[in-house]
DNA sequence: AATTTGGTGTTACGCTATAACATGCCACGT
DNA sequence: ACGTGGCATGTTATAGCGTAACACCAAATT
């Protein structure tokens, strides 16, 4: 993402935390830049050394508590097979997303299709499961790393 | 899962294995006994534990390595979001399937649900993704627990 | 017998994540 | 202005998950 954009979505980040009476914090702010500089999934500790960069020695929690608040207001998404973060595409409308994800070269798009989300909850239901939360990420080979294979 | 039908689990894999010219060796069949002793996901170090009560000391490398085998044979899943493993319901027929994850109490359930696979596989196609494996983990509480919260 | 192959044992280490406690800051009521 | 309570951050230590690299051994191959 480039600069500009990143600064749009920074202030569209500081008025939604603003009117869920949110604190979109220095450390938090300086995180979700970092997730938004970055195209690929950031893992913990690549967020924390360019943290350091700017702020001396911090500890792994510092990190991880900023990842926590911007997982819970839904501002950035975890996929969990990379154990990394990366920025969500759309942060005024909170939704479950699916991701493909590239073995080869880390690539990870985001998808939205309602027809799995909506499918895994009703297979929950019919369970008695209250799904809360969904998982869905395919692993493979992205468009790019396809061709270069052959 | 009660003894005869690990048993004859055992025995199923035993055959499949050496239908594919693979071996299951003592270390392999009892990580496999193991996670089929258990109903629920079982962790790597858990696992560990238990094959130390009978051979003394060992590393984790011999544990993930039978792990490593029994997944590549598809005979045990990995429950990616419990980081932890639990046997294939079906290993006759290889698939992929989804979970349902209980955050109260851990209880896991595999369902398999071909619209979904299919769906994931098709997204992947339509962006130019070649889809290798798929995650599609529910979390969220299970019957017993829901009805427990209140 | 020599060689290769695959499985296991052993040591050491790296990456991911959290517990527990100390400190600091700011908004709020009085 | 003052204290206080609540939230955010800093700090240290440690737990949990996973793998690299090398040594050894046994069975299969030549």
């Amino acid at each position: 993402m480039i600069a500009r954009q990143i600064e749009t979505a920074l202030s569209r980040a500081q008025v939604i935390c603003k009117r869920r009476g949110a604190r979109l914090t220095p450390v938090r702010r300086r995180v979700l830049e970092l997730i938004l500089s970055s195209d690929q999934p950031t893992g913990a500790y690549a967020l924390l050394g360019e943290l350091q960069r700017g702020r001396g020695k911090l500890g792994p929690p510092t990190v991880y508590r900023a990842l926590e608040f911007l997982l819970a207001h839904k501002l950035i998404h975890k996929v969990e097979t990379s154990s990394a973060f990366i920025a969500c595409a759309d942060i005024e409308h909170p939704h479950e997303s699916q991701f493909m994800i590239c073995d080869d070269c880390g690539a990870t798009e985001e998808l939205r299709d309602e027809e799995i989300v909506e499918s895994l909850r009703r297979l929950g239901e019919r369970r008695g499961f209250a799904v809360e939360r969904q998982v869905v990420e395919a692993r493979g080979l992205c468009p790019a790393c396809r061709s270069a294979q052959r």
